[in-house]
DNA sequence: CTGAATCCCTGCCGATACTG
DNA sequence: CAGTATCGGCAGGGATTCAG
């Protein structure tokens, strides 16, 4: 009767102590997750640099709307999240790279897990 | 060179043209999902009903820090996302059940992912 | 070029009180 | 029992300006 799943090696609910949290706990795995992806245009930003390595202008670029205050927050809380490197190149102009970690790049799954959520016919 | 990633059959990029936007777009697949999403408290309270049908009553003991008026919010939200259905039974005193929808059901593998990530080492 | 600092405005959330 | 109404505080985000 019950529909629990069968083979999830992780394991959602159950045995992890923090999955049996009453409030919404900054510890709770899905909270460290949506807390990496909060805030808007956080998902259109790792989504760009999936596609590799980009400048600050070419991010710029590629989000014309998006404004510098915002994408300096993005690219700060990603980092901090551990999703993104920075790395300043000597010379003139200063130019800067951001790339994503290991880490970062396991974000793909679950933006595809979003994706074909959100995809599915309502 | 590039990792683009080889068997992702609904697919998040290049040929959907919802994939291509350059700002945050209510009709992208993500967008609807983190919508649904959206809002503290909102995973909690579809895990609780991952573990099957509830009653208003029931909700509020198991997450006894949430405010009536963002547990309606989130009821509501949820059942115009067409996450979970409404059903008042006759009788008195009134009675409300609620219940996920199979696309509901189906945020189950959207959930794991998000644990999973944030549950991997950082 | 790559940001950080400031200002303002809006929307979310919590607490409380009230109703069918 | 199952909500809605109202209010206030606070954080998020946009535009603009300043700096290394």
């Amino acid at each position: 009767m019950t529909h629990r799943t069968v083979g999830h090696p992780p394991g959602l609910p159950d045995h992890d102590p923090r999955a049996r949290v009453d409030a919404p706990a900054p510890d709770c795995p899905v909270e460290i997750t949506l807390a990496a992806l909060r805030g808007r245009w956080t998902t259109l930003v790792v989504r760009e640099l999936l596609g590799g390595e980009r400048g600050y202008g070419e991010l710029r670029e590629a989000l014309p709307r998006l404004s510098d205050k915002v994408l300096s927050e993005r690219l700060a809380q990603l980092a901090e999240a551990g999703v993104v490197t920075r790395t300043r190149h000597p010379g003139w102009p200063p130019t800067v790279r951001y790339a994503l970690t290991p880490r970062g790049r396991e974000l793909g799954p679950v933006l595809q897990a979003l994706w074909d959520w959100g995809a599915a016919a309502g």
